[in-house]
DNA sequence: TGCTAGATAGAGCGTTCGTTCTAGAGAGGT
DNA sequence: ACCTCTCTAGAACGAACGCTCTATCTAGCA
């Protein structure tokens, strides 16, 4: 056989991305070491030997892949919320709405996708930690760019966009712990009050 | 008998309080579900009948003490950081710097005392997640008290206070995951001048 | 000297873990 | 028709998991 994309259960997904999508959701809320992978291939609806299959590399491997599945994700949705406003400024604030709305959609279990991944397995598997640096540096840059194509100087936007990125991860934790929007709220309305501190405003 | 306090092997604490002690350091490093109770009660110099001799809650009852013990122990040093400094901006950017120079001296490993112990645990645990929205709550209500001190309005330190703690927290994760100081430094410098646009400068 | 309660000690329970392994199903090429 | 190669299927392995259990030790008090 050759392609797989339409004739599997359930959606319309080939076996590996379902697998990698489900440990992505997976670890997501429970971290790595906290999610088996017979729970995923159950849940994906594929079996033990599909799974070693599709990533003789075991867990290790598959998590890697699950975070870069989130960092491609997460991505998408920062472009998507970074366009929708001109100004920078309110583009962060309207992102930080975004991730507290779909945080409380969650019951606030789908927090970062990367970092509950990520945590814990440092020492350990130092591809999966590099695989969630690579994540970050990624968002990061979309930020630099939005920052940059309002006017904003290079260094200043790269150095804005690492703060900005810290704060909302932060605050979204703080909100996924709490169960409470207020953390992410308060983080896009001084995030919006810190760009607006350098005067570039878009023309 | 009564106390025990000195009697211990290695150093002069408590069976209790040693296993508090090291179950927070591991789950700080590896996470809940990365945390067996036998190494822990092995790396504490207790066997596993003192571990459910003090805490016949289990596992759960063993990492709730562990936030307690490391939100405690960030309590005091966030207080020492802040009083270093009678200027509110200037003591949240040494905050940040100290953290980045704690962090760099453990590996990278030792980040957050409670995130780890906490993320993953939300849906199963509800006790665990409480004991680390305490513990982000104390932090916040230090560095609110800080800024009212400096004469800063009542509701807008609660405020600024959210924000410091959700972005040296972000910071911190960044930091250890791209092992790299600069996410903290950035945030310390960025921290500061959103204080510094408020007015209320100490005289 | 006994008695009692706190604390220590660790073998062993059932379960689940990540991984390996062999067997078979199904489509394409010749 | 047959072979081949990708993918599916799940039994089985040793190790580790959280936890229970009984037995022993120790200190303070009568």
């Amino acid at each position: 056989m050759k392609r797989a994309t339409t004739d599997e259960p359930g959606s319309g997904l080939g076996t590996r991305e379902r697998i990698v999508r489900t440990a992505s959701r997976l670890m997501q809320r429970q971290g790595y070491d906290g999610t088996g992978i017979k729970q995923i291939s159950q849940e994906a609806g594929a079996t033990l030997g599909s799974v070693y299959h599709f990533f003789p590399g075991g867990k290790q491997e598959l998590a890697v892949q699950a975070i870069r599945h989130g960092d491609h994700e997460f991505a998408e949705f920062l472009t998507r919320m970074l366009d929708s406003r001109p100004d920078p400024a309110e583009a962060v604030e309207t992102t930080a709405r975004a991730l507290a709305r779909d945080l409380r959609r969650s019951d606030w279990v789908d927090g970062c996708p990367v970092t509950a991944t990520a945590l814990g397995t440092a020492a350990r598997a130092p591809d999966i930690q590099h695989a969630a640096a690579e994540a970050f540096a990624r968002w990061r840059a979309l930020v630099a760019a939005k920052l940059q194509k309002a006017g904003f100087d290079a260094a200043e936007a790269h150095d804005l966009a690492h703060t900005v990125i810290s704060t909302l991860e932060g605050a979204e934790l703080a909100a996924q712990v709490s169960r409470n929007e207020t953390p992410l709220r308060l983080a896009g309305t001084h995030l919006a009050r810190l760009i607006r501190t350098y005067h570039n405003a878009t023309p």
